[in-house]
DNA sequence: GCTAAATATGAACATATGATCATATATTCA
DNA sequence: TGAATATATGATCATATGTTCATATTTAGC
């Protein structure tokens, strides 16, 4: 039997205690990924620029699109994954859909964001 | 002269009032875009659970790596993002580099995003 | 029912991203 | 100085992501 690198442990320097501790306080595997879930989808210059605006006022989609010089298509499909995370909702007038934010946890989100990028 | 679809405005609901306003009321590009860099960086299963581990306490690549069963070269990949986003912040002891989070902000966002996520 | 308008969706493509492997760079210690 | 260890970095590759074009769906008005 051919012994290969990965069959050593080629790292000495690790700290038991301090891994079984660490990993006892972790979040559940499922809040890391809901987590990450969410920051994905803000972490996109369009959609964060659409949170943006929709945050002043409700929009439809037409309006959105040209204010912020984007194609509906575009608009549309960041839209979707927008309401998927629950960070939108919509009312429907007629043939138009009028968005606006789900809540204001975004708005806290994006002053935290902005407290760091700021360099707070 | 051939007119080409893209020459003709398509969209006949357009609200020049909302728009102007919500241009006016924007954010600028630049904190846009800081936003959504920050928010990417967060967004990334592995990222956040290193986050996680590390604001429960200082760890060395090599703890850290082995705490999430993780192998060395993916830590130290996506440290030196967090590094550059300044989310986490080290010092060194001999061989050994120790991490930690850069400030709280972090875990202010992560609170946040967690009360989004659990449908708060 | 037909047409036009507003929005949504699907397919295709180019680019971005994360993991891995191999290797380079410290740093300690003999 | 040289071997061993801890970390960092570069290259590569598979996959994810965002945009665009084309088209489908829904609704209003005739």
């Amino acid at each position: 039997m051919v012994i290969k690198n990965q069959d050593i442990c080629q790292v000495k320097c690790i700290n038991p205690g301090k891994i079984a501790r660490t990993r006892r306080a972790m979040a559940s595997e499922a809040d890391c990924a809901g987590l990450a879930g969410i920051f994905k989808v803000l972490g996109d210059v369009t959609r964060v620029r659409m949170l943006q605006a929709l945050s002043i006022q409700e929009l439809c989609v037409c309006d959105l699109a040209a204010a912020l010089d984007l194609n509906q298509s575009a608009v549309s499909h960041q839209l979707r994954l927008l309401r998927s995370a629950r960070l939108v909702k919509y009312r429907k007038d007629g043939k138009v859909v009028y968005y606006s934010l789900d809540d204001d946890h975004v708005k806290t989100l994006f002053d935290q964001g902005l407290e760091h990028v700021q360099g707070g």
